[in-house]
DNA sequence: CATAAACTCTATAAAAAAGATAGACTTATT
DNA sequence: AATAAGTCTATCTTTTTTATAGAGTTTATG
């Protein structure tokens, strides 16, 4: 399960992809349109800032704003920047890999070989999944 | 990432099936070659016996064994005892599912529709390998 | 039938992670 | 100068995870 701090993210991320036009947009617009304690929502944005996916404007007319168009940003990419791994077990994960310690080897492992198969399903979607895809659908009449 | 407990049943499940010729087995002798605290592998093989998974004889001679095929055990079902949902996001989980707080409408929310995905994709292979499946691959030489 | 072996059960504790909050600071606009 | 807004670091609370303790129960067997 995806933590709150990720989950929120996705949130605002959406928010302001569907908002680039506005310019800036206010923590506080965000963290109120979506539900999020502000002070949190602040430590997020900013790790997203920190990374390079956001930027932001200080003072009035300030707030946080995309610094690439949404397709270009991969869902997995927020995924590890906040909550890490991907993978099921650790020693499956392509970033974050840690030698398993209850296995003799995992070569032959079964449990490695299976859970290697459900990282590649889930990567599949999720590197290529981006931002413009989790957009709200809108609905035709 | 799946927790210490449901790597640790994984590991014992394994070790049941590759000797479940051998009568019970100690939970001791599970510790011991699995590399796990004993203490805390007694909660684990409880909670698969309360579950059905395992079956155990008390007093000399007694121990732990499957009480099924292994290939009649799905992965997913292990993990989903254990730790609980599968999918990244509860709103779009199918054994644990809560409503999401912070978006509109889950019917036309992007991030259900790709999380949805994701959750089928892994549950494609988590409900179809068995522990037959994670057993040790033999080499041949 | 006594003994020892082995699982059972419940409680608790320690550690880590997640979630949230506080407040002083800096920058930018007007 | 005043105000608006992000920045930064620290701290705190709660929850979850991981682990341990110990008394209780069952069973084999000599």
């Amino acid at each position: 399960m995806l933590s709150k701090k990720t989950q929120y993210a996705f949130h605002a991320l959406i928010h302001l992809a569907e908002n680039q036009d506005k310019g800036p947009i206010l923590i506080s617009e965000i963290a109120q349109e979506k539900n999020i304690s502000i002070k949190f929502l602040e430590n997020i944005l900013l790790e997203l800032k920190n990374a390079g996916i956001l930027g932001s404007k200080k003072g009035k007319g300030g707030g946080y704003y995309l610094m690439k168009p949404p397709k270009e940003i991969a869902l997995a990419k927020i995924i590890r920047l906040l909550d890490g791994a991907i993978a099921l077990l650790p020693c499956v994960s392509l970033n974050y890999y840690e030698r398993c310690e209850n296995c003799k080897d995992e070569a032959i492992c079964g449990l490695n070989e299976v859970m290697s198969k459900v990282r590649d399903a889930s990567l599949k979607i999720l590197e290529n999944k981006t931002l413009k895809d989790i957009l709200t659908r809108q609905v035709t009449i």
